[in-house]
DNA sequence: GTTTCATGTAACTTAGCTAGTTACGAATCG
DNA sequence: CGATTCGTAACTAGCTAAGTTACATGAAAC
């Protein structure tokens, strides 16, 4: 898994937690999907548990599963739940009593509070059935294609 | 220079380099301001002189100054020279071939393109005049207070 | 109840990125 | 010429996050 890629990583996981809805699948098959390790994948999904987007099972026949169905769980809540922020730019002040500094980090501060709003609202309109339908979408395509030939 | 703040550091330094136009600045003077090495200013700025922000001149001196008037500099093209992207997450294909992963892309790439839109425009209408004019503000108002004590 | 399988989590290692540093050449001014 | 300042390459250091190992906990199968 590379730097960076842990919101596409995961949603590439729960697509295909999508896909198998009658069986849990574990970390190990999940780690397998984006070359990784299970622990790598246990650790990444914990905040999702604890939204309540995944649940897991341990023991014979355990692993993760959804916790509801595809259409109710958004691309927001997911990147919420991952605790990473959309907007990268540091404001932590390094120069205190500086008032270039102040002013500098008001004007982005006020930027990074309206710029995450916007994309929250985007990524809420978002949900996972979006992606699961895009995926069999190709999935038929390549079948039609391979059908004709 | 904390990791992360290379937009914030770079708008402090260019505050400063606004509210001295008459005189051009060192990258010893600017590095002063943010609390960092000389080398790593002019490495920071560097794409900021390409683009037309700055100019730096060599001798005797020689320093920084901007490039135009503070109004007609956005904080869109100050974030565009400084080559960073303004959302964090990677979509790069780690499993060619796996149309699960491509249809995580495909969404991934369509929401960073309009959110990209997004912040750009509103980081257009955000200048380095209203910087510093956020900087007087806060200097007038110390200054009252000073008086008034 | 014992065995097996799977998660939960802590602790450590490794790799990569970026700031920081050193060094030196090129340009400019007095 | 000598002082000053940028431009840039090359190296070092430190932080962050992924990867790994290890082991305790819990659940199902037998």
């Amino acid at each position: 898994m590379k730097r960076n890629s842990r919101l596409s990583s995961t949603l590439h996981i729960l697509v295909h937690m999508a896909e198998a809805p009658d069986r849990a699948l574990t970390s190990e098959e999940l780690a397998g999907f984006i070359h990784t390790n299970p622990v790598v994948v246990r650790r990444t999904i914990a905040g999702l548990r604890e939204a309540g987007i995944v649940t897991s099972s341990r023991g014979h026949g355990g692993g993760w599963q959804l916790g509801r169905a595809p259409d109710k769980i958004s691309l927001a809540e997911i990147s919420g739940a991952l605790g990473e922020t959309l907007l990268p730019f540091s404001t932590e002040p390094e120069s205190p009593g500086c008032l270039v500094e102040q002013a500098v980090i008001a004007v982005l501060d006020d930027f990074r509070l309206e710029a995450e709003r916007l994309l929250t609202e985007r990524l809420s309109n978002i949900t996972l059935a979006d992606l699961t339908a895009d995926f069999r979408r190709r999935y038929d395509l390549i079948g039609v294609s391979s059908h004709a030939v």
